[in-house]
DNA sequence: GGCGGCCCTGAAAGCGGTTACATGTAAGCG
DNA sequence: CGCTTACATGTAACCGCTTTCAGGGCCGCC
């Protein structure tokens, strides 16, 4: 028979009231009777039933993270700055993993209002902006990363795509290389969008012409960048460097080249995006624009507590992280001899 | 003002009882009654709050799952097996990473308690068994994952790291390699200790003395797989092949070793642990040892629910999966030139 | 026609806490 | 010395739901 608060009381000679009080810290407690319930606890190893606490509180001190894949490694890093700073704040966290579902999105957004938790981090969501609305209403605190939340406005943290991608195509550029490939994220997703657009900005400022059959659409996997790329080699449409949208995209992409003797960097250079953990460990170690996942995640969480605890910016706040180039080796400057033959 | 069971009731001009009945399907309600609580639920936009529900019922439906760091891309595919079955089953699951640090796997411990989770899925946790034990005396059931629990005695899933790495090990000396370094896991870890533990019964096997200079401690991650084989490199002690305890140690191996100036797997083969999912796409690819991560996951997971529902095999059961040898391009027989000079 | 059942429903008692309000006591003060 | 005041505690309502128990109709059947 597990204690209640109800036992302490009878054990410690007052009501629970004063348990509760004592517990909480709200309200006056005599010494001495700080003492007696000390020990009553104690003796029958009571812990406070947060279900029962939570009912009359109306605070669940649960967080709900919602995200595509958990099994895509940019996200692992994401979900431990969650994690870290909810528990720092006495928040526990809630994984949802909704696989870019847009039913399943919001069958889980439905059964989070009914867990009542506190707030929900939505991670590039793709559901329609209706659903996001209707939970809305249920008066749960959003915070979004990577997608836009009009309405009702949320705040919202994510990395300038546009500007990483543009950053990544211009390293690119600057090496000499002319006939940049690109291989996209999924179509209609506004990140897939983003870093599309800053490539061809890119392309665009140093005067090169924009050619559509370099770009290859994935999904981020390293399959879709794998068949992507030796998809394009099989078209025969020459090219010595490539973009990437996400780091396991390139690696993908690194090997389907590697698998038709192609040399990475040597006989083209591939740049990813994301910096993800192993990025650095690939061979060739991969070039990449690095997000501060870690960081992300952190402080999206910050920014949820603090509209649960209704202290919030002004609307429409937005958090920008700005994407750093990190060089490494699967990035060079095209040899003349290369120029010549163009893959 | 959000409705309640008791808005339901009213408007639908029945008591809470019937609407709770009509709710979970308990006791009959006839067809029209029926109708006029649908309607009232439809209008008042109502949901079930499953905190009073739980108070109640004493089930939240709820999951934890203890894991040492999410970062390990060892874990996110066993999430997701963890994650989908869980919500197959109706189920949430409570992430939580307790970082390998004792101290906070026994505050969670705590918590989870208090929060009343249905059961709790813990991995390769570290900490004492009397903590274990004390908090298995609230009633909780657990599953254990990569740590055996005697008492009390909770179902284990876990895989034949012996043998996995009697396998790998076995792979390289078929391939004629006799030094075989190995890159071990956190020393006191179990799962270290099984692999290594393979390795040596491998060795043994084929009458191949034990070196313990060839062998370094690493902790799983890439770091320091790529320090142990640069320090081991110092030492000048030979060896073409190394198999190390996780595919993230090999990785980093496998850069100490491109780093110096050696090919893998013309100089030295290297064979991981696990098959994570870049494994296929790292150049070379890296030959491996399968866990079938995610189904593993899945499998301790329905344990669990059905622990959770008084099903249970018995006492000390367990479910072992076999690790599968996955053959790729990180390891070749030795060459002839090679066992002169051996690196 | 009376009666045992079967359906369907409602009243009310919790689940384990929190909290507004009331109460009792002793100190402070003119 | 009588009155306020602050402190320490108790009483009881309530959070939103489930569930036991006790009917009230209505049927069939003897």
């Amino acid at each position: 028979m597990k204690a209640t608060i109800y036992h302490v009381a009878r054990r410690a000679r007052v009501s629970t009231a004063t348990v509760s009080r004592f517990l909480n810290g709200t309200g006056p407690v005599a010494a001495e009777t700080r003492h007696r319930i000390e020990q009553a606890i104690q003796v029958l190893g009571y812990r406070p039933n947060t279900v029962a606490r939570s009912l009359v509180t109306k605070a669940t001190h649960t967080l709900a993270l919602l995200m595509p894949d958990i099994t895509n490694p940019f996200f692992p890093d994401l979900v431990k700055g969650v994690q870290l700073l909810a528990d720092e704040r006495g928040y526990t966290v809630l994984l949802c993993s909704v696989a870019g579902d847009p039913a399943r999105e919001e069958e889980y957004l439905e059964m989070l209002s009914a867990k009542q938790v506190d707030g929900a981090l939505l991670v590039g969501l793709v559901c329609g902006r209706e659903t996001i609305a209707r939970f809305a209403r249920h008066g749960i605190p959003i915070v979004s990363l990577d997608r836009n939340i009009d309405y009702p406005p949320a705040p919202l943290v994510h990395v300038n795509h546009r500007k990483g991608a543009r950053i990544a195509t211009e390293h690119l550029l600057q090496l000499g290389h002319r006939l940049v490939a690109h291989v996209s994220g999924p179509i209609g997703l506004r990140v897939s969008h983003e870093r599309l657009a800053g490539y061809r900005e890119a392309l665009s400022r140093a005067g090169v012409a924009y050619d559509r059959r370099l770009v290859v659409s994935g999904d981020f996997t390293e399959e879709a960048g794998y068949e992507g790329i030796e998809a394009l080699l099989h078209t025969a449409t020459p090219f010595t460097a490539i973009f990437a949208a996400n780091d396991l995209a390139a690696i993908g992409a690194t090997a389907a080249l590697t698998d038709s003797g192609r040399r990475v960097p040597e006989d083209v250079s591939v740049v990813g995006f994301d910096d993800i953990r192993l990025a650095a460990y690939t061979s060739p170690a991969l070039t990449t624009i690095r997000q501060p996942t870690y960081e992300m995640g952190r402080r999206a969480t910050e920014l949820l507590i603090d509209a649960v605890h209704g202290r919030m910016l002004g609307p429409g706040q937005q958090v920008v992280f700005e994407g750093e180039l990190i060089v490494r080796a699967s990035s060079m400057p095209i040899a003349a001899a290369q120029q010549a033959k163009t893959v």
